[in-house]
DNA sequence: ACCTGTATTGACGTTAACGTCAACGTAATT
DNA sequence: AATTACGTTGACGTTAACGTCAATACAGGT
C-alpha cells in the first residue's frame, strides 16, 4: 500500500522542528501543496518528503526557490531530447556549485581541526605546570 | 617581508566579486576593520584574508555573525584552562554542524547524480529511435 | 579652471523568511 | 453551555544583508 495516511500541520511541524507558520508560508509560496478539505490542510507522505528535502536545502544555505528548483529536477526525466539536454546542463551546474561548497566545507573543517589540535596542545602544556 | 602592501576598496571588491557597498557594510558591522587615513580605507593583507574567510562562510550559508565567530576561533589558543575547555566545546559543536551539513551535501549530490544517470539513460533510449 | 575617476558619508529602499498578534471556526470533553 | 485543543485567515512587524541614490571630497591630467 502506498502509505495513504496523512499528517496534520502540527504533526509535521513537531516532527521537523518548524512552526505551523512556516508550513503555511511554504504553501502560500507554492513550495508545498497539501490537500484541502474545507479549509483544513492534510499533508500526504509525498508532501512530507518534499518538506524534508526543502529543509535539507535550507540547512545547505539554499533559498527556498533554489531548493524547490532542485527538487523539481528530481522528478523530471521526461520530455524531448532538447529538454533532456537542458536538464543535464542544469544538473551539472548545480553539481558544480555544490562541489564548490563541499570544498569550502572541507577547508573549514580542516581549519577547525587545526585549531582544535593547537588547543589541545596548549591544554597539555598547561597541565604539567600544575604538578610542579 | 610580511606583505606590507595595501588594497583599495575597489581592488578588493573586484577581486572577490562583491560591491564596495558590501565592504563598507562589513566594516560598519565590525566584520572588517581596515586602516583609515583620513576617511579613506586601506585594506591590509590580513583584512584580505579575513574577507576571504567571511565569503567562504557566506557560500556555506552561514550568517556573517557565524562566520565572524568561527574566524575568531581560529586565532584563539590562549587563555586559561577553563577558556581552552570552553573553546574546545565550541569547536566540537561547530564541527558537528558542519558535518551534518556535509552529510546533507553528500545526499543531495547523490540524488543529483541519480537524476543525471536516469536522464542520460532516457536520452540514450531516445536516440536509437531516430536511426530506425 | 575644468573634467574624470575614485573615494567618502548619510539615508532610505528592498527582499526573503518567517514571527506575532487578532479574530474566528469547529470538534471533542467536561 | 463552557472549556479546551486544534485549526483557519488576514495583516502587520522584524531581521539580515545588502542596493540605490544623493551630495560631497579630493587628486591628477589637460
Amino acid at each position: 500500500m502506498p502509505d495513504t495516511r496523512s499528517y496534520s500541520i502540527s504533526d509535521l511541524a513537531a516532527e521537523f522542528g518548524v512552526t505551523t507558520r512556516t508550513l503555511r508560508f511554504y504553501e502560500e509560496k507554492g513550495f508545498l501543496a497539501p490537500e484541502r478539505r474545507g479549509r483544513v490542510r492534510y499533508f500526504s507522505a509525498a508532501d512530507r518528503v518534499r518538506l524534508r528535502l526543502i529543509l535539507r536545502g535550507r540547512r545547505l544555505g539554499l533559498s527556498l526557490e533554489e531548493s524547490a528548483e532542485i527538487i523539481d529536477l528530481y522528478k523530471a526525466p521526461e520530455g524531448g531530447k532538447r529538454q533532456l539536454a537542458a536538464l543535464i546542463d542544469k544538473l551539472a551546474e548545480r553539481r558544480g556549485q555544490l562541489e564548490k561548497q563541499a570544498a569550502d566545507l572541507a577547508a573549514t573543517l580542516a581549519d577547525l581541526e587545526g585549531v582544535e589540535d593547537a588547543c589541545r596542545a596548549a591544554l597539555a602544556d598547561l597541565k604539567p605546570a600544575r604538578s610542579r
